[in-house]
DNA sequence: GAAATCAGCGTTGTATACAAAGAGTGCTGA
DNA sequence: TCAGCACTCTTTGTATACAACGCTGATTTC
């Protein structure tokens, strides 16, 4: 019990509201997970966590249990959770189904059409997006940047279905972290090719939003589709030079040559 | 609490395991739900529950959450949760997100191959979904069987793609009772064309699984896609005639003549 | 008469005590 | 020595008491 206080400083440290304290354990129990901070794999103890958040054992269960349907812990059989694991075809297979669903969206506001408002949103979004990438070099406030431009414009592009449904669901996809949009923009930072992978999926975006404005639902989803799979070759590159480590989350993907944790 | 020992009976009667109380709990809400028997729209107060189904708050306050994140229920801004409605358009929404998500099952099973096993398995179901529909007349025993040989196959089909992340996905989509794949073949039992839309879905059964086998994966993606809005129409149909009070789950749709209930 | 504030109540959120189930360990008997 | 059983300890599941918050209604004041 000796670090609760601590605890509870950083949660409810600045600006955020952090309302109840379900949430606070929500938050922060995903920020271990994520930070690798519990192993993964391993069983977690509820009385543990309790100690480590200074909170009591009711909104701990609430968050693991947002956790696991959020797919970051899976339920073990007789009771309890586990860190998941994910191998890199899992990883991928999330990646797919997200752009599978992002390209269902475009379709639907390229049939539908979109709001004109939230489409001149989106063509902010990407005149911000051109900005960052002018500049001669991409530090890290420029990627920072990026990022949020970047999943803003996937959002305004599922708020252009004008489906809650659908806009749930892919909240619910991009929730694990590696199947976020901008998932594995960071890991290339300093890669040479990192800014020109970023010209080719801000030409994506470019022209998604060129097809659905023009109600052409076919295109506009076949480049989401496409677009998706930006994330994935980043991911085998990333995989494969095993520069996951620094990603929030990115200890959770099982490398092939580990025969470790399984 | 007068009524906590009958419903102990009920739930845990006969067969099913039952295990916790939260599960009886989960599945008893579920159920309440679907049925009606709670008022669609309004907030549903814990004790209330607690009074029906004898059980504490705490099973009944995770049996809600769960709902809540199945989409049955939606969260209220200061706390406890009410029925969701849907409109027409959330329902056909819902459908074609499941059409999209067995379309990419069905590809990914084309493109990488299916398990053998399977792939007879589906087979074996589609004969028998031939059988039932070879009788001259579809009473209520063989819709019964229809339906249950159209789920498995449906289960299948995400189990051939071989992508627990998909699977775990079209079981999400899928627990919205009109956006499952036999949601509105019932309704239609008595409709003299109910047979003809079945001998329909039928063919698109066999022609995905065909494709499947061959690895054509866009046609098998395309045939899912369009499966699908055998659905979308049966909804419509529905909808129309107003013959949705049977189905469970079918009050929670809101039709649009309503004014009330919003 | 209207508006604002305060009090009471009902509801949800949180902590904790209690129950039950599993796993691990040590003991006993063959 | 090994197998089996029982016991204990740990951990999760459940109930309940308590706290905090919002809402409603009544009363008071301007």
């Amino acid at each position: 019990m000796k670090s609760s206080k601590v605890l509870e400083m950083q949660v409810s440290g600045v600006g955020v509201p952090a309302g109840s304290q379900a949430v606070k354990a929500l938050l922060r129990l995903r920020e271990m997970v994520l930070a690798g901070e519990l192993p993964a794999g391993a069983r977690i103890a509820e009385l543990n966590i309790v100690e480590r958040l200074g909170v009591s054992r009711t909104p701990i269960r609430e968050a693991l249990m947002r956790l696991e349907q959020e797919g970051l812990l899976e339920a073990l059989p007789h009771g309890g959770y586990a860190v998941r694991m994910f191998s890199e075809r899992d990883v991928n297979d999330a990646i797919e189904l997200r752009g599978t669903i992002e390209g269902l969206a475009a379709r639907l506001a390229a049939e539908r059409g979109a709001a004109p408002g939230v489409l001149a949103e989106a063509s902010d979004c990407l005149a911000g997006i051109d900005d960052v990438l002018a500049r001669p070099a991409l530090d890290d406030e420029a990627f920072h940047r990026y990022v949020a431009l970047n999943e803003r414009f996937h959002e305004l592009l599922c708020e252009m279905a004008g489906s809650p449904t659908i806009r749930r669901e892919i909240e619910r996809v991009v929730r694990l972290p590696f199947a976020s949009p901008s998932g594995f923009v960071v890991v290339q930072t300093n890669s040479p090719r990192a800014r020109d992978m970023l010209i080719v999926a801000q030409d994506q975006h470019r022209q998604v939003l060129d097809a659905i404005a023009a109600g052409e639902g076919a295109r506009a989803e076949a480049i989401m589709r496409e677009h998706s799979r930006l994330a994935q070759r980043n991911l085998r590159e990333a995989v494969q030079s095993r520069t996951l480590e620094r990603m929030p989350g990115m200890r959770l993907i099982r490398h092939p040559d580990d025969r470790s944790r399984g």
